[in-house]
DNA sequence: CAAAACTTAAACCAATTAGTCTAGGTTGTA
DNA sequence: TACAACCTAGACTAATTGGTTTAAGTTTTG
């Protein structure tokens, strides 16, 4: 057994804060001063914990990806109608994206935020929007085994198309001040998966 | 009259060059020297003409802006059927955000690149997604009053769904390698359209 | 108690940043 | 021809960046 004190700082805790500012800010932006200012430790702990700035990154992204995709797999598996689930999940995405100062999915700022021919960073997002776009897949396809949609209609397809316009609307989200618009897609999100 | 020689470089040509470098690194990422490098201008004729780095940006987003917008617009009002125009448009942004190493459009990735609390940009960035709205918002109209698309229907809501839509799959497509999203996209926001 | 594991704060480094300024060259016109 | 307008190249500044190292202090445990 090693002597000597455990970490005294929860490392968990620590990258939870560290995405946040990642989050708002974006890779580049986010200063190391300003990461460990939130994180509350020390540049010497944060290097000796996660190496460096990049694989700090890469761990914070990592958690907000989990977590985020955790939350939405609950909100679509909830009890009740897949449908109805699909629906209630956009409806909070619509109030999240539509409130001033929200500051969209970290996946889509990191997806503009990045060099596209990044070979570090772009399979990591790649792989993260498939996730995505695979919770989707199920939620539709459990809803059409339920009879709340057209089963002719293609799950994967709908799938895509939900991915693409809720990042979408995550995204244009940032810079609006009203509600309107996230209202209008998801109304309108809605009515093309019952129409489809 | 003034004596000597007038500008030797065209300061839109440059700011076309300035333009593709912050279509492609970003604000931050866009450092003055590759700026330069790629105007093909001295330090000094470029703070000479354009003032500083975010005034250049202000206004190569600008152009941006106006040439993008431009363009959508003579597509959406060329001759023939309305809604046919809106479907060449799409499949034209599918081919284009399908290719591996696509940017995606300049607006969206600036949407994620900047504080969410900018003054300075935010603004300039919800006006312009303003414009695509009503843009879309027009051909929309069009369609229905040519009897192409269900004239009960929210023109606002198509449009604002429309915008959406595209903005994630211009961002979404700067990592994927492949053309199946936007296909799938594209094919889903069609037959929404048509569903209405 | 003493050593090991952990901590922080701060000094330090090399590189890069945006921006300024100067010196010298070229070009066109009064 | 002479001067003004424009140009480039590059030196320079001040600040900031990510990253390393050192020194000193704290806590736990063998």
């Amino acid at each position: 057994m090693s002597r000597g004190p455990n970490k005294k700082f929860e490392p968990e805790v620590a990258l939870g804060k560290a995405m946040e500012v990642f989050w708002l800010r974006g890779y580049e932006a986010a200063s190391l001063t300003e990461l460990l200012q939130n994180m509350g430790i020390s540049r010497k702990s944060m290097y000796d914990t996660f190496g460096n700035k990049q694989s700090l990154f890469l761990k914070a992204l990592e958690q907000y990806a989990q977590t985020r995709l955790r939350s939405i797999r609950e909100q679509l598996l909830a009890s009740g109608s897949a449908l109805n689930n699909i629906e209630q999940l956009l409806k909070s995405m619509q109030k999240t994206h539509g409130k001033p100062g929200s500051t969209g999915c970290m996946l889509g700022t990191c997806t503009a935020d990045f060099n596209t021919s990044d070979v570090e960073i772009a399979p990591v997002l790649r792989s993260y929007y498939n996730r995505l776009e695979n919770i989707y897949y199920e939620a539709i396809s459990q809803a059409q085994t339920e009879g709340e949609l057209n089963p002719q209609a293609s799950p994967r397809d709908l799938a895509r198309m939900l991915l693409c316009t809720t990042q979408g609307m995550a995204l244009v989200g940032r810079v609006l001040d009203s509600e309107t618009i996230p209202q209008s897609v998801v109304k309108m999100t809605i009515e093309a998966l019952k129409k489809s």
